[in-house]
DNA sequence: CCGTATCCGTGATGATACTG
DNA sequence: CAGTATCATCACGGATACGG
């Protein structure tokens, strides 16, 4: 997720028909979510989330190299696109509970297509980026 | 997709079994894609070579508002993670042809997922983003 | 036609310290 | 516990000019 950005709206020009999501008129919704969930944490997030709710300290924890600073604003951001809901319970110490809204759980269908590909295609990629830095890197030492 | 970057491995510390494509172990796959592709023009660019193969100044066209230099980082970076294959036909003047390769076309199966998610659920988020801005923007002038 | 090189603005992220 | 504030850094991306 972009955390916090101002999108320029990006047109296709192509005249044919496309595979998915993409009309020829407007900008691709795909590359929007992917943007905005494209970034360091969020997806990490909302897979935590989507087993169970957290309080923020617990999140904290349990993404490891996170700082304080993005896990705010990555759940700010998450809860203002619908994403993510925040509750707060008035006890001593406070206690705050940020939980997938039914938006977020319906989310999570998608994108474990996704983290299945991600899971599956691994190797390949790695190995894609192997022959290509191996073949091109090679020229320049 | 980061057009090269320098990716630092996330560690998911909580000890429960997560949805899916999250071990305990080891950096989350789907984050590592969504980072890979969450860039402003990869999976236009992918979906588009989904359609057909496309020429570089083609391609340029075809997508409003990319500029040369990141278009020719763009195709660079899914070239080097096997996603597009590059063919230079020896020509007058020459002609580079860019495809997707099989890698590519499997990884459009789960984009497409999300750009149906996207496409169906556009509303919802600039729904939730409304009522957010609505809510909390009101209170300071 | 198909790029590469250079310069530069802005946003994303991290580190650290401080607060209700 | 759950943040906010501030500062620093670096990657992303655009504009422009040049080269094979």
């Amino acid at each position: 997720m972009s955390v916090g950005n101002t999108e320029v709206p990006v047109v296709i020009r192509a005249d044919i028909p496309l595979p998915i999501g993409v009309d020829d008129h407007r900008a691709c919704p795909a590359t929007d979510v992917l943007r905005r969930v494209g970034d360091r944490w969020s997806v990490l997030v909302v897979m935590l989330l989507g087993r169970r709710s957290y309080r923020f300290n617990e999140l904290h924890r349990a993404i490891e190299g996170i700082s304080q600073r993005m896990l705010t604003l990555t759940l700010r951001s998450l809860e203002r696109d619908g994403f993510v809901s925040r509750t707060v319970h008035p006890s001593v110490p406070p206690g705050v509970e940020y939980a997938l809204t039914d938006l977020g759980h319906t989310f999570l269908v998608p994108i474990s297509a996704v983290a299945e590909w991600a899971a599956a295609h691994d190797r390949d990629i790695d190995a894609a980026r192997a022959r290509y830095d191996g073949a091109a890197g090679s020229v320049n030492p």
